[in-house]
RNA sequence: GCACCCAUAGCUCAGCUGGAUAGAGCGCUGCCCUCCGAAGGCAGAGGUCAAAGGUUCGAAUCCUUUUGGGUGCGCCA
């Protein structure tokens, strides 16, 4: 009964076959694919055509209709036939369909479609019966994807710029859950080189002061005031143990404990901000283990290892320079700029060595897809860094790295810069005391991760729609109050109630346009989380809350669409049915964006 | 010197694996509060998508070059 051609269609798991499949777009994107394969096997097609470029998107403009296909364009040429003359076979079958209101050529070959209004009523409906999982796809299939985000080094507490990370990785980790991937959330602890000597000295002078020894902490320790307590608390453990030693009787022992009180710090700070890891990987756990030597064997096993002596950069030569033999790995095969050093010339790991080894290891776990997420400081390790997974995986598993830009902070109109905490720098803790989680959240993603983000404490607590937070959370907590006000007047509400509501009295174009942005969640989900970019959430949901909002202003001249209809339970349903629909896709995406819908706004 | 990121309205920024007349907020101009929440609403003006070539039916988007910013560049992680 089905050409047989339909084996190729890529088949949406989570989509099973009795239901139909909530994005509208891919719905009838598979109605232009099935009769494009009709046209193939009646002949009008030549054979050996691929559709995989076809696509269905909502048009710029909404004079253009509901959804557009550029079908006829992509094809023209390589079926050797104009645009147009494929564009008018496929608008006779696609007018066929219930769902296609009409179908029309436009411009040098679009089809624009128009649906049927029976389309957007039944889309409401199913939002209210989906709840909160409206919009999950099954785009990921399954496969497991690590997200390694944050990643500080312990010896300190979190500051603005690993906040921004730490949403974003956040974030970015709900969104492909909701795509439908298995995710993990990991953070690598950066235990294993120097800077964590530095901590456990700087901890030393701590315990000392806390023994009444009066100290300076000269360059190269951290002076700030976190690690009073840490030195206090060592007191307390190990009294005058220490005082007086030499660094090599205290030195593992205080690294261990300084250590430990950090990520207990970064732990809380990260907790403050509502995030959590599944996994913390310590770069430790790879020093004695052979996990290191395993990786450069792997690596060594396909060549890429070799005692060699790197040029200088060119242009920019340092001071010091002198040529040293040093073991590499041979990066360039993979796409680097030059090959890496491995080992220092004493022997030594460098720091690249146990980052290669901690992305074997999680390559060896059997992720299909790897995503790190790094400070822009970082870029220039982007390339050894996929090189190293690249040679790592056999090119089998595709690493994604992604830059999160600086964060600068406004105060009464100034930069801010100054901690209390930690003295030269502002501090997770900061932000989150004098904001909140939800608004730190929501506005670290209202910018692409690769922009760069500027931070007003004034502003983004101002209650104006120039503040995208709050004009999201009041759209939600808008509907809340609508809806209580509707069950006032005797008007069942609940979900299920208006499930069940009788949607034909939706029949507004501007109630209408209200649902065909409810639509879009769906796609908007897949396109966020394909090109792993989360922040495409909270630009829909402004946009989304500003159809709510119009809507709700609309009620001012047209009392007909207003909310609440007094005394006339069933278009009060029907209203609701639409707002409510409207509140749970928000609460949805703030769910990704890890924000908490409000339910009124004081 | 090299690599990566960026350049879109006066300002801050979106812009879908290349789609039709490039969008939003702020600011500006003009209307609108006896009206479900005016902590605003509606409408309008405002653009050579840094520049020049190229690819193609079609480019803000892809490629090359140039200009102008940011970041990074062997024993720091």
């Amino acid at each position: 009964m089905f050409p047989l051609t339909r084996a190729i269609r890529v088949v949406n798991p989570r989509e099973s076959k009795k239901d139909k499949p909530m994005n509208l777009f891919s719905q009838i994107r598979e109605l232009v694919i099935d009769n494009l394969h009709a046209m193939l096997s009646e002949g009008s097609l030549p054979r050996g055509l691929s559709f995989d470029n076809v696509a269905v998107e909502p048009p710029r403009d909404a004079a253009h209709g509901d959804m557009a296909t550029n079908a006829a364009m992509v094809l023209a040429k390589p079926a050797q036939m104009k645009p147009r003359d494929i564009a008018e076979l496929l608008v006779q079958n696609l007018a066929m369909d219930p769902r296609i209101e009409s179908a029309e050529v436009a411009g040098p070959g679009f089809i624009n479609l128009r649906l049927s209004e029976t389309l957007w009523r039944d889309l409401v409906k199913n939002v209210l019966e989906t709840g909160a999982d409206f919009g999950r796809s099954g785009m990921g299939q399954g496969k497991k994807v690590n997200v390694e985000y944050v990643s500080a080094n312990p010896t300190g507490p979190l500051h603005v710029g690993h906040t921004r990370g730490a949403v974003f990785g956040d974030a970015l980790a709900s969104l492909l859950d909701f795509a439908g991937y298995d995710v993990t959330r990991e953070y690598y602890i950066n235990d294993g080189g120097a800077q964590v000597d530095v901590l456990a000295r700087s901890v030393y002078l701590r315990y000392l002061e806390a023994h009444g020894q009066d100290v300076a902490f000269e360059d190269g320790t951290y002076p700030g005031d976190y690690l009073v307590p840490v030195g206090k608390a060592l007191k307390d453990k190990v009294g005058d143990a220490y005082v007086g030693q030499d660094e090599s009787v205290w030195l593992v022992e205080i690294r261990e404990f300084a250590t430990a009180a950090m990520m207990d710090l970064i732990r809380d700070d990260l907790k403050a901000l509502n995030v959590t890891m599944d996994k913390f990987f310590s770069e430790k756990s790879l020093y004695g283990t052979g996990l290191i030597e395993d990786a450069l064997a792997s690596l060594e096993a396909k060549g890429l290892i070799y005692e060699g002596v790197l040029e200088p950069p060119k242009g920019k030569t340092p001071e010091d320079w002198e040529p040293r033999e040093q073991t590499l790995f041979k990066s360039t095969e993979h796409g680097d700029d030059v090959d890496r050093p491995v080992k220092k010339s004493d022997g030594a790991w460098t720091y690249f060595a146990p980052d290669i080894a901690y992305h074997y290891d999680k390559v060896q776990r059997g992720y299909d897809e790897l995503i790190d997420i790094f400070g822009a400081d970082h870029g220039g390790y982007v390339k050894r860094m996929k090189a190293a997974v690249s040679a790592l995986s056999d090119g089998q598993t595709p690493l994604d790295i992604k830059l999160t830009q600086l964060v600068k902070l406004w105060k009464n109109g100034e930069p801010f810069k100054m901690s209390k905490r930690a003295g030269n720098f502002v501090t997770l803790r900061d932000v989150v005391e004098q904001v909140g989680a939800d608004v730190t959240r929501f506005v670290m993603l209202t910018r692409k991760n690769d922009a760069p983000l500027d931070f007003d404490f004034d502003k983004v607590l101002e209650q104006s729609k120039d503040n995208p937070v709050f004009y999201v959370q009041y759209a939600h907590a808008r509907v809340c109050s609508a809806l209580k006000k509707a069950g006032e007047t005797g008007a069942a509400v609940t979900d299920a109630d208006l499930a069940g509501a009788d949607l034909s009295l939706l029949s507004d174009p501007a109630e209408i346009t209200v649902a065909k942005k409810v639509a879009e969640w769906p796609r908007l989900v897949e396109i966020a989380g394909r090109t792993n970019e989360p922040h495409r959430v909270a630009f829909y949901l402004y946009e989304l809350a500003s159809e709510l909002h119009s809507l709700y202003h609309m009620g001012k001249d047209k009392p007909e669409l207003r909310f609440v209809q007094e005394g006339n339970a069933q278009a009060t349903q029907a209203k609701i049915a639409l707002a409510r629909a409207v509140a749970i896709v928000i609460s949805a995406g703030l769910g990704i964006l890890g924000v908490t819908p409000a339910q009124e706004m004081r």
